[in-house]
RNA sequence: UGGGGCGUCGCCAAGCGGUAAGGCGCGGGCCUUUGGAGCCCGUAUUCGAAGGUUCGAAUCCUUCCGCCCCAGCCA
């Protein structure tokens, strides 16, 4: 519950703007003490990390509340809509952490009600059919500074009104040849509320109605009368619906339903380096830039799942980026911080080199194969240990050698001792290049009385190189992301796509793993020390392992290596 | 003089008349068999601006400035 105070701190966590609304609405019993909250996704397209926001918030407020929070297919237009997004949002929502129990629904579900209040609008003389083309219904409604005209078929009787709806309905009429509108006030400055469309004739088969309707609903009516139909309590959406409030409480009011839910707006999600538009990801898509709406490093919910992100990480991302109606851009490291975070804690470690280079210890027996132990999860003892191989040759991160190091550079040098984790300390006596200057091996001695990585003298060394034994390893197929675009802001920009990262994605073939990784399945998770979090993707076979990188570790040398670059 | 919103640290975000929470980022230190993780410290004398009210203002009043949304038979 919230307003408690903090376990650790003591602190009293404050409540957003609509946590405060709901408490206090609660303390005054407005809705009888009940919660009720809702997701409402038009079922046109994937889920991605501003519906996240969304999804968080109702169902969170509900959980805080000891409320109920539906999930609602707002499914009026099926010109756009399809049954595979009605599965993918599930999957979604269900893949995110949340449980709508029975509370399953579908504005379709309501065609016939949502007729009937229709009916009772023109009875009550508050809506009339109307035969303006959709141009003159254009010109008619003037501009953002000038009032709009009444159409000359406004004032049509009561019985004339519910005749032609009735034949609407029946399918008497073409296409876009007559609406039904609201009668409200065409020179009103809420442009919303000049006369809004609320039935269009559209002959389409629906993906659950079929062709039982040729009449669909327009949003602001479906939406309020959805809402009052399940009693919702607080009607969440973001803030471009503010100016549909005032259309929403009058369709409540002059349909006189009892429930008349609360609308309340937030602002909506950006992230930095990200696009959210529908309409952008679509480009994206079709353009060939990404291979899909699961593309690992698409924004979308089925995109993250690939990529690797723990659900539980975009909740806590969604906890900490708060709520608030003024315009944000939150920086994708918060997203990324929430994810190490949580795969810091829960991510077995294994060793893989991206890019091998070859390290022979000569004075380590030929034939000999050690198991060294290894610790699977500094960050939880009951990971347990593991065994892996340690022989004679074996392979070292090519970013880990530096022939000539440059300053702050701690890793493997001619001359050089490091640490093998959890194995020996080893010295670089000679490099070995081939005829183009190109380093191809390097020759190491190791100190056999500092096995598992620790020497009896106490001496010290500066770094722990992560390694594998070339006999045994296992080769992988390794993707590197990173993001999808180089500006702060590509969505701004209606060529955001020039924004493009040129190397999004770069794919590595020659990666060796430890052989304990030949256990993992598509989806799991793991850590390649000092190199970030991995999963398997689902396009692994039995004799090839792909990985998906989900995020780097920190790299302080990275960051040291880039300023030096950049002061000279 | 169209309507509706919003302006608090580089990015989010608390604050609701009693003297600027927190997170990310960034900088420094400690620690470390991941240059990971963890721990510690630092990071807005000031809240878009200017006036006013008050013992006291980010919070109240006035004016001004800036930004966002709205003219689908989309949601």
């Amino acid at each position: 519950m919230p307003g408690t105070p903090d376990k650790d701190t003591g602190s009293i966590p404050p409540l957003d703007f609509i946590r405060t609304i709901v408490a206090t609405d609660l303390v005054n019993q407005k809705h009888d003490g009940r919660v009720a909250t809702r997701f409402p996704p038009e079922p046109n397209g994937y889920l991605h990390i501003g519906h996240a926001k969304s999804i968080c918030l109702n169902f969170g407020v509900a959980a805080d509340y000891r409320g109920t929070c539906n999930v609602r297919f707002d499914d009026t237009n099926p010109a756009k809509e399809d049954v595979e997004y009605v599965n993918a949002i599930q999957n979604d929502i269900r893949w995110l952490g949340f449980d709508w129990g029975k509370h399953l629904h579908y504005a379709s579900d309501y065609f016939e009600r949502l007729y009937g209040y229709a009916v009772r609008l023109i009875e009550r003389g508050k809506a009339y059919v109307d035969d303006l083309s959709a141009e003159q219904i254009r010109e008619y409604r003037g501009t953002l500074i000038a009032p709009g005209r009444e159409s000359s078929y406004r004032d049509r009787s009561v019985e004339e009104n519910l005749d032609l709806f009735a034949r609407m309905r029946a399918g008497e009429f073409p296409d876009g040849s007559k609406v039904l509108r609201a009668k409200i006030d065409m020179t009103s400055g809420n442009m919303n509320m000049r006369d809004p469309t609320l039935y269009r004739i559209r002959r389409a088969t629906h993906h659950r109605t079929g062709n039982q309707w040729c009449v669909y609903p327009m949003y602001d009516f479906t939406h309020a009368l959805s809402d009052s139909i399940e009693q919702i309590t607080h009607s969440l959406c973001t803030l471009e619906f503010e100016d549909h409030r005032p259309l929403y409480d009058w369709v409540l009011t002059e349909t006189e339903v009892t429930c008349h839910p609360q609308q309340i707006e937030f602002a909506r999600l950006n992230l930095s380096y990200t696009v959210l538009s529908k309409r952008q990801l679509l480009v994206l898509i079709e353009k060939g830039l990404v291979f899909g709406w699961d593309d690992p490093r698409m924004p979308t919910l089925v995109g993250m799942r690939r990529r690797g992100l723990p659900p539980k990480a975009i909740r806590t991302f969604c906890d900490r980026i708060g709520m608030a109606k003024r315009k944000n851009v939150v920086d994708v490291a918060v997203l990324e911080h929430a994810v190490r975070e949580e795969l810091n804690q829960t991510s077995p470690r294994v060793m893989a080199v991206l890019r091998p280079l070859k390290v022979v210890i000569q004075n380590y027996p030929e034939e000999k194969i050690e198991e060294v132990d290894l610790v699977n999860n500094p960050e939880n003892p009951d990971a347990g240990t593991r065994k892996v191989p340690f022989s004679r040759v074996l392979y070292l991160e090519r970013d880990d050698f530096s022939e000539d190091p440059p300053k702050k550079f701690f890793r493997l040098a001619p001359g050089r001792e490091v640490r093998l984790r959890g194995a020996y300390f080893i010295t670089c006596v000679d490099v070995v290049k081939d005829g183009q200057g190109e380093i191809v091996e390097l020759r190491c001695t190791y100190d056999p009385t500092t096995r598992g990585g620790s020497s009896p003298d106490g001496r010290r060394v500066k770094a722990t190189l992560h390694w594998v034994s070339v006999e045994q390893a296992l080769t992988a197929q390794v993707r590197l992301y990173d993001r999808l675009f180089v500006d702060e802001h590509p969505g701004e920009n209606r060529n955001f796509l020039e924004a493009i990262n040129p190397s999004s994605l770069e794919v590595i073939n020659t990666c060796r793993v430890e052989p304990s990784v030949a256990s993992m399945a598509p989806g799991d998770r793991c850590q390649f020390e000092r190199l970030g979090y991995f999963c398997v993707d689902p396009d692994s076979s039995d004799g090839q392992l792909v990985f998906n990188r989900t995020v780097s570790l920190r790299d302080v040398w990275a960051k040291i290596a880039r300023t030096m670059k950049a002061s000279g």
